[in-house]
DNA sequence: TTGAAAGCGCTAACAG
DNA sequence: CTGTTAGCGCTTTCAA
């Protein structure tokens, strides 16, 4: 028995005493006057009860009504829907989850949420969250492992599970994590994690191949950070790539997957170029464009240069970038599906990451190899070495 | 009475029958078979009950240990926290919004999550909001009011306050939702509704004053959205200023705040060209450059032009554009300040917008205007008319 | 199909 | 300073 209920319907004189479900001990103490707004409880929003009472139903039947339509009459059902709606009635996500554990939240964790390969995956996470009326919750750990663990920690109880898009964690720490909430990582693969990652070895077979076909003969791989789980896979692609092309592929780096990052690249390419690059991410691909071209080198028409992610600052630079086009909404999306589909349990975590498709995006940083390929050590044309 | 817990206490005789304090009742019937795991309840994550159990209090020290410390003796503290420690127990939020409702979420509302604008204004609501010890839901209205509102539906009702970074609802939606939680607005004046918003005529008038000592006159402005608050405050501003500062400034406009809006302004502009524009933000003046570039106009020999925002791409494009910089970061900062500030009781609403500085940003697409100044309605020198 | 009643885990008076 | 006792609003057996 509520008692809370039934007090104060009782201690409020002008409340009269309507029969609030009060028992007979109750009843005895006859009415005087009539009640004009028979509110319940204290002032504020309506909860069930008070549509229970509206309705002339047990506030458990309002309760089903909402939490499992079907399970209830459908003319009673109606009614008591009307009678919400009138009443402003909307159920309190807390209380809800107190009892049933479910919140309908996710949890997206990135490193930096200013990074552009970010943006599309965060709407792709987005849309397809909302879609199973799911609201996300983002964490940006801004690139620091203690900050991303600290408001992981305190997302961690409220969310249903997490979608790891980028993660500054050792594997030993997102397993941790794992443990506690479903989760799938995007562009990381972790034993035992589900994932979703691009098709990297193909993303950069299509860069070479296409720089291949421009005539360009060595190429230089302008590297990620060392740490990077895509740098890996992409060099990984480009020496198999490189073998079944017949195009040689040098590696320059670990660099550090940003402007500053394609600044030191290009520096370092200086000492021994090559007619074509390929960065490890657009960024890098801009810094270096940006410092050779300083340096009287032009690009397409001495260096070619392809980045990888295809971010929107691609197309805004001068040339316009040649790069790999990661469907990092389609990422996002996809992780969400495999998470919603473990939340709801069936848990097929582990196994293979499911790969998604990418595509080159030909724009005007790469062109023909200049007629004369350099002697190796040599720079091109028009480079003053260093 | 929590049957629960007493029941469970009964059944471990090893614990013996320490006045847990059951009825005379429940005493008599006495426990037949031994249970070796004396777990209060259904197996699961610690509650303060267990915490409780194991350290020889009631409950609601527990609770007072980790809710209000200082409420209770220090070496009891520092048991219970011992306590729950070892046993993994860690305070359950729905719980505690539900009779507190105070869910230590806050709700960060931005059209485009994809718009560079918005980064900053992203970090530094985050951050402020984590050393405050909330979480932040990051609603993203893709700009379609609908989108909009139905996330924030969602979010509503589990966070504490709102945060709207430029919205696309309506002032009265907006001011319907702001009845419902505590709001913050940035870059957007709406009545009733505390806001904080960049010195905008500040702003422009720098970058007029900028324009002026480099011999510019007239000056044009490449007009954003109609609708947009941002705009009307950088006109006004800019007619102010440029009485002041005696230089001329034309409006040619409205146009999208996009790059394919500065496209549009500058075919415009080419019909009655000036030796400097104005963009209303970054991405019109980049916009602008490109066509303008490309149609044999050089910037800045030709044109200067100025951006506003500084976005990470101003510093990518050719040449580097100079810019109006606004704070975004201090904006979101702010803004969670006040929006705290509410919460906690004190609602100092309404009133007028909170104002934070701006700075213009020299790079190179700005420069002395040209030798002599081309006639109205005469391109300047190299410039093919249409 | 509906109602009664017991919690979910925590906080908050109110006593002691 | 600590324990008792009601709830917060909703879900969920268990009966009817």
């Amino acid at each position: 028995m509520r008692a809370g209920e039934v007090a104060p319907g009782l201690d409020a004189p002008e409340e009269g005493n309507a029969t609030t479900g009060a028992t007979e001990a109750d009843a005895v103490s006859v009415p005087e006057e009539p009640v004009t707004t028979g509110r319940p409880r204290r002032r504020g929003v309506p909860t069930i009860y008070d549509v229970a009472e509206a309705a002339g139903v047990a506030p458990s039947t309002v309760s089903r009504t909402f939490s499992r339509p079907g399970r209830v009459n459908s003319e009673t059902a109606a009614r008591i829907r009307q009678v919400a709606a009138d009443l402003g009635y909307r159920t309190n996500p807390m209380a809800r989850a107190l009892s049933t554990t479910h919140t309908s939240l996710l949890a997206l964790v990135v490193p930096d949420i200013t990074n552009p390969v970010y943006f599309e995956i965060i709407n792709g996470v987005q849309d397809e969250a909302a879609e199973a009326g799911y609201t996300v919750v983002l964490v940006d750990s801004r690139e620091s492992d203690r900050r991303e663990r600290e408001a992981l920690e305190r997302a961690l109880p409220i969310v249903e599970g997490i979608v790891l898009g980028t993660s500054r964690m050792s594997d030993a720490s997102i397993r941790m994590i794992a443990k506690q909430r479903p989760m799938v990582a995007i562009n990381r693969a972790v034993r035992e994690i589900p994932s979703v990652v691009p098709d990297n070895s193909r993303g950069v077979r299509r860069a070479l191949e296409h720089l291949g076909e421009l005539g360009h003969e060595p190429v230089t791989y302008l590297a990620g950070p060392e740490a990077s789980w895509a740098d890996g896979m992409r060099w990984r692609g480009l020496r198999e790539a490189s073998l079944e092309l017949a195009v040689h592929v040098r590696r320059l780096g670990p660099l550090a997957p940003t402007v500053a990052g394609g600044v030191a690249g290009a520096k370092a390419w200086l000492q021994s170029p090559t007619t074509a690059v390929i960065g490890f991410n657009d960024l890098v691909a801009i810094g270096f464009i940006r410092y050779v071209t300083s340096r009287g080198v032009r690009v397409p028409e001495d260096v070619s240069v392809v980045g990888y992610d295809n971010i929107f600052a691609a197309d805004l630079v001068t040339p316009p970038l040649t790069t790999v086009a990661t469907p990092r909404r389609a990422l996002g999306a996809a992780a969400v599906r495999n998470l919603l589909a473990q939340i709801k349990g069936a848990h097929p975590r582990g196994g293979p990451p499911v790969v998604v498709p990418v595509k080159l995006v030909e724009r005007q940083s790469t062109g023909p190899a200049p007629a004369q390929a350099p002697a190796a050590g040599t720079p091109p044309r028009g480079i003053p070495v260093r």
